[in-house]
DNA sequence: AAGTGGTCTAGACCACGTG
DNA sequence: ACGTGGTCTAGACCACTTC
């Protein structure tokens, strides 16, 4: 049931239009000539199509799939495996697969909440990208187990949220790992993402030493922070495969930021950041 | 290398043992009239080995466990994957898989981090007590579900680690359920330790709220707080039974803690406070 | 009966780390 | 150069659900 006979082109039908990039509803080509795993190319497609809401009618089969996308079933099967693990799609024997509701606010193991505390906060992502280019650092080259003149890019972002900076946030990258990402418009875009989709990269693990300072003054005068305002830094070393592939530091102004840690015998801990409740 | 001349009967080399049940070293064979999967079997197999140390000279390869247990390299991988996510052992492409240290000494829902940290960092617990009486005060009664005049515990200590000020904390208790405190000696005693042997009060669950502050001139005296150096504000709702049983105001010196967060796909989030490991 | 996902096989080539 | 794990293919049979 439910077989594509969509008005939209299908890869299968034909050649037709090969050279789409686009946002063009349906589905997009993989790219063999690509370094990326065809899983992955397949798992960041169909996250896209996810998205689109392209599968309100029900999620393709397997099947489909293989035919869509010409891969092998295992090759497919590698991409589902995937969305499964991050509560995208739900699988039954017997009955194919549907998309899942809300990406279940709190996963098995893969709770991305500190991640994505400065990545977003729920907030539209909005930045001024302040500077975005190859560097070498010897420090910071140090903690990402790198030599110290090591090519890494930089990405410094002020971070907004109602149009008023919430954050400083610098990243550095390996330039081997994340050239990739040099192309991107990062005032609109987030950095775990386009890192999944160009670079094949996806943090599975990290550290996070979070303390409270007194910022200096061209950072109050960068963040509009008044006086007698504190700061969280908040630095990060982000690991995929037990390999470094971050190392960030943000500055988020106190006024308008918090973090909240709940805890209980039955559930655990969970940790979140939001906009202060009170005082 | 490292090929199995071993003294131990191998599985591949003949059928001579097929009896076996007892708890023999070496690999068990799988059953392939069970209706468990191999795979499942496998995972079995392998982590039982595992925890009887088999495999302390290295763990094998896929392709010697395809020998060793005759079934296909798919079918090993199913088996490792799950090793992998469980955290048992560890691969990396082009230098075989290892045996993880330990597993993560990571328990599953009752971690109190946050309530220790300020209950005793690890470091003497002593503390000056700066006031324990009987008092009322509207706004945190407000908190604790009782009316605005319910009689509190109010306890206020600074607390010392290696003879220099940490913190100042601040904590309010009905005293209708805490009552019984009041002839402690809170400068070396633990709060809540005193609270489940005199009260009976155990907490089970709790949120906190942690902030960056710019400590007023009174705080940063009593802290002996140098300019130019930030603060925690951590405030926590404790609850037992669900019943709320404390309101605590903390404010700890950003110099001397910071908080760290550590996150991983497997093991889950853990959060922890510690002395700054580094500026 | 038909279609789905779950399991399993026997190959193949490649990227990576080490000798 | 070699062995490792990573990826990929083209099949096959089975268990389960729905019709």
């Amino acid at each position: 049931m439910a077989k594509s006979e969509a008005p939209s082109p299908t890869l299968a039908s034909s050649k037709a239009s090969f050279s789409f990039d686009a946002p063009t509803p349906g589905p997009h080509p993989l790219d063999r000539e690509s370094p990326l795993p065809l899983w992955s190319q397949l798992q960041t497609e169909l996250t896209r199509r996810l998205k689109a809401e392209e599968f309100a009618e029900g999620f393709p089969t397997e099947q489909e799939l293989t035919v869509v996308y010409d891969v092998s079933r295992s090759t497919v099967r590698e991409a589902l495996r995937r969305l499964n693990e991050l509560g995208l799609i739900q699988g039954r024997r017997g009955q194919g697969r549907t998309v899942r509701a809300s990406p279940q606010p709190f996963r098995t193991g893969a709770l991305f909440n500190l991640i994505t505390i400065s990545e977003g906060m729920g907030l539209p992502a909005r930045s001024d990208v302040r500077a975005f280019e190859i560097r070498t650092d010897a420090a910071v080259a140090l903690r990402l187990a790198l030599g110290a003149d090591a090519p890494l890019v930089y990405l410094e972002r002020i971070r907004l949220a109602a149009g008023e900076p919430l954050a400083i946030d610098r990243a550095w990258l390996p330039a081997s790992l994340a050239a990739g990402l040099l192309e991107v418009d990062f005032s609109d875009a987030l950095l775990y993402e386009e890192l999944a989709a160009r670079c094949g990269i996806r943090p599975d693990a990290g550290k996070e030493y979070i303390r409270a300072i007194d910022p200096d003054a061209e950072s109050r005068g960068v963040l509009e922070l008044p006086d007698g305002t504190g700061a969280f830094q908040i630095e990060r070393l982000t690991l995929s495969d037990s390999i470094p592939v971050e190392w960030r530091s943000t500055i988020v102004r106190g006024d308008r930021f918090e973090l909240l840690a709940e805890w209980s015998m039955t559930s655990g801990m969970k940790l979140s950041g939001q906009v202060p409740s009170n005082t």
